[in-house]
DNA sequence: TTCGTTTCTGGGATCGATCTCACACAGGGA
DNA sequence: TCCCTGTGTGAGATCGATCCCAGAAACGAA
């Protein structure tokens, strides 16, 4: 690999020189500088990143968490992020922090080790003492999605769980439902915990508490979808809309549904939340609330791009709408009354 | 942060020692070893990668190209994958080449001048000369997956479609089915025209050629599906089956079927590829030839890490098995007899 | 002429590690 | 005694860029 002294060498000027028309700053002559960019190109020369990372201390690289890139959610984030990098000419290094603080401690860890530029976390626990003094210490501009309030981050994402998920709820109030269960992703989520904020206040529009409907605790999983389903209509089944943590967990429901013989929407309504990839596919297409991921990623991605531009954004908190999504599987009340 | 010199200081040694401890190799008496070990923790020291690199010329990165990062498919492939670098202490940078060759040619050169330790490249064009030639300079092993064969790799994962195609075609065969459409990805896919070679060769064995069957070509996309299924039942309509270049066509056939009156599987059956995420999530429940994704980007990883370990492993291929997935969109053709 | 400013260039220190080499010392074996 | 091998340590070169600084040249203004 041709290095700057080659190019040096060919062009017959020195490093210092090579490097200003590389770097596009500082004084050159037309005369050198065209003699430099022909020598780059007949040498194929290209900069060493790490030479130039080491002494600079910049690496062009951005760092990202995530709970699990291969997840289809996640993988929509990054999505959005990475166009937005490369558009600024940087690179993205993302990893995995499967919701347990261990590995997000060691991918943030890693990320720094990787001298990035700046840090995009998409955590689900708060950050560790240590490497929030590590993180601190290093200076690294971070940038968090969705999550707790993080000490470190000097902008943050949030997405608007609560209004999405009001929302939602006031759609099956405003049609009659009175009779609502919920299937909660747990509390342990802060998605989760808003939601149920969103559900509160909706019912408190009609003058309901979260005591007036049923819920269910349980994971972001379609199992606990179905298995929730099922326990719901064990107990009586006195329900006429079910709304689920999210898209999986209405297909897991669904699926209960029917196996139980229940109609979706003529028997019960069902609504879900993300708007992801198979909602629209589910037979009938799922109402739900639309969360938009990659944008969000996007979002984060170019406000640390500010930051790192020397931009001042002490604390700045960006909510991205959800919105809701009208599909085939919410439907009138009054048609249970009727079969009934 | 601190330096090596810090800890060779505060431990009262030299940096070669401390680099000894660190890297695992050399002499290093235990006494000294427990002193660094310990004057490394109080510290909090961690060595600067790009230092490291520039030095020793190796990154502890793995460069990885896919066509999009976003979907679902490779996010599953780049799980595998990262599954893998991360158990040997790489990290996995990954970009899309979205299937052109401006982005997949500038996405290797970005990885290349990352100082990437090796590539694992799921490309959908021939790789440009000019890159090429660069990434046979820097002698960097690559690995590729899928896609066409490529001068360089050292490696290649191949997924069976051949296999996948004729089994699933045989399937249809089998239950008796004869006046059966194909709705192709487009012959620009090399997936797509081995799936037409393994429908080929389940033909052959039932005396039938390509031209027995109805062939339409388009996109690996849902619109296709949906269109190429109006266009078949627009001129006759004369088919008990549909073999979908991939659950997306399908999904879109179905949808169009539907539209029509048909019922699945009663009046068509239809079949799918890839097993994707809202495959089983369909009503019906779609059969479907499953890709071990995950698997064949762990797999690609390892055997990069191999090459890496020094391992000589000239023109290695192994293709990866795919599954037909029985669920239930396919029944026999005759209950269309029946009804007619 | 002298001074100041702008333009242009190169020397050399520097970033923080790795790695080669020289050397010291201990403990055998001939 | 001499030599060899194995163990342990540090000095210093090196990787390939950036960047500060000194200084030259050009130009105009005073």
């Amino acid at each position: 690999m041709a290095t700057i002294t080659d190019v040096s060498k060919r062009a017959g000027v020195s490093r210092s020189t090579v490097s200003r028309v590389v770097a596009d700053n500082g004084y050159v002559s037309e005369e050198k500088r065209q003699a430099i960019l022909e020598a780059i190109a007949e040498l194929g020369y290209r900069p060493n990143t790490m030479a130039r990372g080491l002494r600079s201390n910049r690496s062009d690289i951005i760092g990202g968490v995530v709970v699990n890139v291969s997840s289809p959610f996640y993988a929509q984030m990054v999505g959005g992020t990475q166009v937005a990098c490369r558009a600024a000419g940087k690179s993205l290094l993302v990893t995995s922090g499967h919701a347990e603080v261990e590995a997000e401690s060691r991918a943030i860890i890693e990320l720094l080790d990787r001298a990035c530029d700046g840090l995009i976390l998409y955590l689900e626990n708060p950050i560790r003492g240590d490497v929030l003094d590590i993180l601190r210490k290093s200076g690294v501009p971070v940038v968090t999605i969705g999550g707790d309030d993080c000490p470190v981050a000097r902008a943050r994402i949030t997405i608007d769980n609560f209004t999405g998920a009001r929302e939602a709820m006031r759609h099956l109030l405003v049609l009659g439902h009175r009779r609502i269960a919920h299937l909660s992703g747990g509390l342990i989520y802060r998605d989760s915990r808003e939601r149920l904020r969103g559900i509160e206040a909706a019912l408190g529009e009609y003058g309901m508490t979260l005591n007036d409907i049923r819920v269910e605790y349980g994971e972001f999983e379609e199992r606990f979808g179905f298995a929730g389903a099922e326990t719901l209509m064990g107990s009586g089944g006195d329900f006429t809309a079910i709304f689920a943590g999210d898209d999986d967990i209405a297909a897991g429901a669904l699926l209960a549904l029917k196996r139980h013989g229940k109609r979706v929407p003529e028997d019960v309504s069902l609504i879900g939340f993300d708007d992801n990839f198979h909602a629209r596919h589910l037979t009938p297409a799922l109402t739900t609330v639309r969360q938009p991921v990659g944008e969000a990623g996007q979002l984060a991605a170019n406000l640390l791009l500010q930051l790192l531009g020397g931009e001042q954004l002490e604390h700045t908190e960006i909510t991205v709408p959800t919105q809701l999504v009208l599909r085939e599987s919410v439907a009138l009340p009054r048609l249970v009354e009727e079969r009934a």
